[in-house]
DNA sequence: CTGAAAGCGCTTACAG
DNA sequence: CTGAAAGCGCTTACAG
């Protein structure tokens, strides 16, 4: 597909019509030093007229930089509003650096084998981008099959699973238990003594918000009560299913602490119909800030989660990773932030 | 930001190894004809052992085009869940395609004359993308800007606005006044006589989503009911205010046609704390099928458009403008569809 | 079928 | 301060 509009002016065009060296032209389009007040104007206006846009391609060759990375989102079935809102952040430190971010999408399963991963062409070939940003669910295979291409990298933390310290990853991320720890304190601060956490623990994160969970209930000498177990179904079925387990314990929690806002609504939404009111019979938390908790009514007690900032911490940490690749690990961590909205009732001390 | 690793193995380095010119690598590179099967195996072989990945850069650069295309949102405060859906879809097809998508926002103002406004330098460059994908809204002065820097590009096409005909557009859209006709028609053969519409039709889009109200509500020989208006807040307290109004009419409707699915869910909340139900007090459809038509309960009627494959659509149009930029100039739409949930109820027949 | 050479559009020492 | 030349890593006619 070549386009005739691009055949028209290059570098040696402005030289020729401003009378100079192709070097000079050159000098002038980096602000190099080295280059007289004068002749700098006389060739900034024959690009002016000749219309001249340099080549981003020819300069990137000599450079051996893109300036470009990549996005890649792993194993999610859409740009769901969580990693959207990081990729947005993401490109809006990226524009600041005058950087560009490709966005790109891989399927692939825990279990191939890491040089059996297809990776996209983007990544494949050589001369797209200088480094990338891992979301969606990162497993050890994935890391491995892209450092064997010695492409820079860094992760959104908390969805990297399986990789029990064997190797490390320079990454974002947030930290799920202490999260979870503080917002159960806020709740049994409240008065609610009976308080269980409802989530489906086989996924890594949601783990972690058990343990603190149930570290805080611990903390106060206050028994867990956890209405766990792995689903197949999508968090929201999830938290249906759990209302049900809710109302069936003989003595009922008094709050409850979700494991995310989706499964939080599917709780609002059934215990309500079942006549259960929300803050008024029983108290909920949820996590992440997610749409889901502004829809509520009440609008949804949560731990709000700063996307937009993640994604800027990812581009940042990347970039410094380019500047020095041979710098040791980094792992930041974002703090959360506990929103106290209406669906935690305070409860008179008893 | 030179990596050492980049200085690696180059072409040159693979003919030397192989034995062969550099030519011939080339060609096997680029499976041209011309190159026998040994000769092939030794290069592939030499490949192989050196690790070499081709340098995509190099190659772009003669082959005058960059298979990537731009994927640009204008005027959104963030990659929300519609958009967010468009760009999958976009990226889905370009992989199909073997081509890349790079993701860049704008912001700027319709008063801005054309050619101050400053483009991303992803645009502004050469040598970075083939083509356009404009998504957000998009004013004439940011097309004229495009075209003025001769890069083919693509609309969607809802989202364009001001137009009135002065010039044309390459795009992809769906039919907001027929769909809404379509839905609106739905409704009154439900046994519905005072239908009224809810919208802030200072939006170019819910403005003819209103037409298409009208329409079907005069072909029926009814009365149009508008509670429409222009506020700046959000579209959920805008249904939220329309609920007042709806409220305080002399003979309320027995159902409403919300411009979209975040003035239904309005409604329908703040009807809900009047003591409205809904269907059985107030009948709703909305438009878009958001997140919140299913997060309602019961979950609304709405039209529901296919994201994804609008950014199928575009993608393919680009593609299709890249190979025959001479083309005319192509409109695609989009069928939308009436999802019947559970937010109308059946009058009977009076 | 294959190699040597010219060239893509730029940048960067190297002389002057 | 500036120009002419070499070179980045590749592709593509052009001979053979």
């Amino acid at each position: 597909m070549p386009r005739a509009a691009d055949k028209s002016v290059n570098i040696r065009d402005v030289a020729r019509a401003a009378g100079v060296g192709v070097g000079t032209v050159s000098r002038v389009l980096n602000d190099g030093p080295h280059v007289s007040a004068a002749m700098r104007e006389r060739v900034l206006s024959a690009i002016r007229q000749l219309g001249f846009r340099p080549n981003a391609q020819a300069r990137r060759i000599l450079r051996r930089h893109q300036g470009m990375v990549c996005f890649l989102l792993s194993n999610r079935d859409f740009l769901h509003s969580f990693h959207a809102r990081i990729l947005q952040g993401v490109e809006t430190r990226a524009s600041a650096l005058k950087q560009h971010v490709t966005f790109s999408a891989l399927h692939y399963s825990p279990r191939t084998a890491s040089n059996q991963i297809q990776l996209p062409p983007i990544l494949h070939e050589r001369g797209w981008v200088d480094g990338v940003i891992l979301a969606g669910t990162t497993y050890p295979n994935l890391l491995r099959r892209i450092q064997s291409i010695h492409i820079p990298l860094v992760a959104f933390g908390n969805n990297v699973v399986g990789l029990n310290g064997r190797f490390r990853v320079d990454e974002v991320c947030f930290d799920d238990a202490q999260s979870e720890f503080e917002a159960t304190r806020y709740v049994i601060e409240q008065g609610h003594r009976r308080v269980a956490f409802v989530g489906d623990t086989s996924y890594d994160w949601i783990d972690r918000r058990y343990r603190g969970y149930s570290e805080a209930m611990k903390s106060c000498q206050l028994r867990p009560i956890a209405v766990c177990g792995s689903h197949k179904s999508a968090f929201r079925e999830f938290g249906e299913w759990a209302a049900a387990r809710i109302e069936a314990c003989q003595r009922r929690p008094t709050a409850i602490v979700a494991a995310n806002d989706e499964i939080a609504y599917g709780l609002w939404r059934s215990l309500r119909r079942q006549g259960l009111r929300v803050p008024d019979d029983v108290s909920l938390v949820g996590f992440d800030d997610r749409e889901e908790a502004l829809l509520m009514d009440p609008p949804l007690t949560t731990v709000a989660v700063h996307k937009e900032q993640i994604g800027q911490e990812l581009m940042n940490l990347l970039l410094e990773k380019l500047r020095r690749p041979e710098a040791r690990f980094n792992k930041q961590v974002l703090p959360t932030e506990l929103v106290v909205r209406g669906t935690v009732k305070r409860l008179a001390a008893s």
